[in-house]
DNA sequence: CCAACATACATGATGAGTCATGCATTCTCC
DNA sequence: GGAGAATGCATGACTCATCATGTATGTTGG
């Protein structure tokens, strides 16, 4: 049963590096985040996908769907968002169980204020680093992992196929 | 003051797909570790770094570095590694504010146990999915962008340059 | 020798993510 | 039309990561 086909030198090289890169890259961007206008990467990527339509509001299910975070992550986060007055709620008159997060000001002057900075991080400390087509590859690969991390989602839901 | 060279579309396309390969590749590896083994991601990398060396057991600031952790992380998470069992803390003779964090018998069975399992997910789900020429370019394109992270690290610390 | 500073590490408070669970409301189907 | 299931979302408990700060030991210059 130990038939483990563990990682060879280059593999393990790669994927060192590739984890190392993420985990700082990650690191580095959220610091410059927090620190210049106070929200988490998170907080910036719910931002961002309220002022991606034009209401400035939407269905928890519909940003859950945009973020894929697990719909209590997003719950919480909603809510403590709400308490530093980023967001708001308003209740769903088509839907008595539903609701719509909505964009306040704050929160659009917030992603306003933040936006400049961050893409310029993204910029100075990865799109920057690489040619055109070193990213373009990167693209690439990335859509063929996410696509066939799609495919079996739990790998274990077909136990009774 | 706002030449904010925003990302094109490629750029955005490029990166988005990163960005969210990373988050969920993550997740999926973090899931399998915790409900096949009882270990975080986090738990595990420690585990390796111990397993790495001979004795078994490593300066706190030693493990530090190799994990590139913050120094409270790693405090707290040794000491919550500690109360489970998988590490034991020892004082150090050479310097009296020193201590070593040692491998325990659990400790070592844990990652034992881990690490088939985990191997075998982060092959599945990412290197099976590249050929290797795609996982090449991958860890350089890492190891640009780690050495450019590298090179100016908090961005701030010249300014009495 | 001792004051000032550096090093090695711990701790408390707090924001964040996950799991399990709860609870309305809505849907389905007999 | 009403029971049972599914949907939309919230909440509590717990684990984690980070920040600020504390404490003890070591080091160095006068």
């Amino acid at each position: 049963m130990d038939g483990t086909r563990w990682l060879d030198a280059e593999e393990q090289r790669a994927w060192r590096a590739y984890q190392q890169m993420q985990s700082r890259l990650n690191a580095r961007l959220g610091r410059q985040l927090q620190s210049d206008s106070g929200l988490s990467l998170a907080d910036y990527e719910v931002l961002v996908c309220l002022t991606d339509v034009a209401e400035g509001r939407l269905r928890p299910y519909e940003l859950q769907r945009r973020l894929e975070w697990e719909q209590s992550r997003l719950s919480h986060h909603i809510g403590r968002m709400q308490r530093r007055g980023l967001v708001g709620r308003e209740g769903c008159p088509e839907d008595a169980r539903g609701s719509f997060i909505v964009l306040t000001p704050a929160g659009r002057e917030a992603i306003e204020a933040a936006a400049p900075g961050h893409v310029e991080a993204v910029r100075r400390l990865f799109l920057d680093v690489l040619t055109r087509e070193q990213l373009m590859m990167l693209g690439g690969m990335a859509r063929q992992v996410l696509q066939s991390l799609q495919a079996p989602p739990p790998a274990a839901a077909r136990n009774a196929g």
